[in-house]
DNA sequence: CATTATTATTGAACTTGTTCAATTTTTTTG
DNA sequence: CAAAAAAATTGAACAAGTTCAATAATAATG
């Protein structure tokens, strides 16, 4: 099926697996569909998967005590989502992971998880590496975040995701950049005047 | 050795390890004195080390195309310190690693590292462990990064590192938490005046 | 301990970003 | 396709944070 191929290209880019081993591995996940506005994971709730999006989009955000959202990340076709801290330690989620169009994923969960660890060891080096290269990523978002303007992290972010500029909201852009949806859009009137 | 068994009780707060298996592990590592104010790695430089803290404090920081210095985080006693995305990826750095005192470490390098993944599958469990942990403060971090205000992300800084706190100057402190040392003399007038 | 460096504070003018409220545009849905 | 809902734009008043330049306080060093 289409969609574990995709899962097979994106496993290909960290380890090699054989026919075997990958069919072993793709037994573990099962398909969920969520519609666009429903929710992989609430907050409150315990993350009880790992995720592999193979269409749509997500949004994984947290909300703060004013009702601001803060947007993590997004994830889209051929990307992982999870909350990793819920997810590995057992505690309720701080955040939530939205459809923010008619999604669906592959779902693992963590005791399949810790059975592939133990039986085949590149799984474990699989995940190593993935969280490795998130938090690369992290580090420098964190970066841009304390040296960069608005602006600027708008204008990188059109750069570094121009696919996924193109089907988000500037509602959603904002959330993620830190900025109120109304300055974004100030910031779009004055880049746009400058072309 | 007194710095061994800092290391050995850092490690056995996410995995178990034998006697010998410790004893052959710690053989990989080797002392490093840094003195204050010079450099574990500089910008350019490839990290081939991952260094665990037996004395003093380091910070880890970028310097951007003004000069300015962002603090992506401290690393005092029994704490890792590396720059994650130069070592895996064989990458020149875009970090400095600097001792803020005189300072010492215990450092492996990355052939060691390997062969200790091969060897001695816990210390693969270690570091997936340890640098997911990482990645989850970060998460924390850029979450509050994106919500709270400077006088917030102070308070909560405080609250969190006493101990780092007291040993930094209000320099270094800004640089973490992104906003010009003056304006931190700013939240501080205004915090002491309210108690 | 006297001198020099570095760090911290302060004020004033400025820039960046927020909030609120109103209006327009676009998208969704019956 | 009409109506309703959601998203985007705009302006005005405000708040948060920067920059620059001067001064004071602390720490490092011969």
């Amino acid at each position: 099926m289409f969609m574990y191929q995709l899962l097979r290209d994106n496993i290909e880019q960290h380890v090699h697996l054989s026919d075997a081993e990958f069919s072993h591995f793709a037994t573990s996940f099962e398909t969920k569909e969520i519609e666009k506005k429903q929710f992989l994971l609430r907050e409150g709730e315990i993350c009880r998967f790992e995720g592999f999006v193979t269409k749509g989009i997500f949004s994984v955000y947290h909300l703060d005590k004013n009702g601001d959202k803060q947007i993590l990340y997004f994830a889209h076709e051929n990307w992982w989502v999870t909350n990793i801290d819920s997810f590995t330690n057992n505690l309720p989620s701080q955040l939530f992971i939205e459809a923010l169009e008619d999604s669906e994923v592959l779902l693992i969960s963590k005791s399949d998880k810790e059975s592939a660890y133990i039986n085949l060891p590149k799984i474990e080096k699989l995940f190593r590496v993935m969280t490795q290269k998130t938090h690369v990523a992290l580090q420098r978002r964190m970066i841009d975040s304390l040296s960069k303007t608005a602006d600027q992290r708008y204008i990188d972010f059109i750069e570094k995701y121009p696919q996924l500029y193109q089907r988000l909201s500037n509602l959603q852009i904002a959330a993620y950049l830190g900025v109120s949806h109304e300055f974004l859009s100030k910031i779009r009137r004055k880049i746009a005047g400058q072309k």
